[in-house]
DNA sequence: ACTTGACTTAGAGTTTACTCTAAGTAATAG
DNA sequence: CTATTACTTAGAGTAAACTCTAAGTCAAGT
């Protein structure tokens, strides 16, 4: 098991982040990678593990701000853990949160796109206006919530 | 049923959006009340019903130009309803996806946090990566997807 | 020798969606 | 009379997360 180094244009490739990017993120210390004897970066796998992470908690809303905090935490050793769970623990709640308002808008959403489908098929009165259908909608979902 | 008329202020206490916010959305079309003799503007139920809508398609991750697009559709009246349709299911494709997506790198959050109870437990190796274990968790949900 | 890819600092530009200020006008309520 | 609220245009400021350019250096490969 060779240690592999990739230099930051292989990086960028692997993990699709433009090289911009990739030095953008290192000014805000989310990840920032060893040099060579040349002052060149290079990345090691556990680059790629943390660059994979932080991709997952970039994907759930978290910012790079919190990330920043989260690697501060991570610096400073196992002292940390249960901050650095606590943190996941708000983010993860605030993105189920926001997953759950996103589908209550989304019903409504829905229900439009049925109300067209009527519409177009005449099966609602011409003048069926949307809010009376939503009520409608409303009705029929007593207690099934 | 008198028709309410509200002022700018009244409607921005009502629906919760500054008047800086409000006019913006004028400027961009995406609601456009009528106005009294003296140009000023007021707002009916049928523009609450409206702001109503249009905030669920924002909290669905509608773009005001997409918005702005549907606004447009509408003022065409309803030779454009399968053009409106169209655009809802887009948006709510769109929705859908990215709420599996959040769900999938959620699930790498949970992970890390449960992680990080096991580590503060002792019930797994001190020294025990979270990749291994994130592999573990994999294996454990075999056929479970 | 030359191209390629890397390095640096510093800063400008982009996108979306606001948010606010300035400066002046006008109608209404107390 | 004055405070409040609204109106206008025009433009600046804010925030996040990039994205790119300039200008110059440097080392390795062909």
């Amino acid at each position: 098991m060779k240690e592999e180094k990739l230099t930051i244009g292989q990086f960028s490739d692997l993990v699709g982040l433009s090289t911009y990017t990739l030095r953008y993120y290192e000014s805000e210390e989310l990840i920032i990678p060893k040099r060579d004897d040349n002052n060149r970066r290079f990345y090691t796998q556990d680059d790629v593990k943390w660059l994979g992470f932080l991709l997952h908690l970039k994907g759930t809303g978290m910012t790079m701000s919190e990330i920043k905090t989260y690697v501060q935490l991570r610096a400073q050793g196992d002292s940390t853990n249960r901050k650095r769970q606590k943190l996941l623990e708000e983010v993860k709640k605030r993105a189920l949160d926001q997953i759950a308002e996103t589908k209550r808008n989304l019903e409504v959403i829905s229900h439009k796109i049925d109300w067209y489908d009527k519409k177009e098929n005449a099966v609602i009165n011409e003048d069926e206006s949307f809010e009376n259908y939503l009520e409608k909608m409303k009705d029929n979902n007593k207690g099934e919530a």
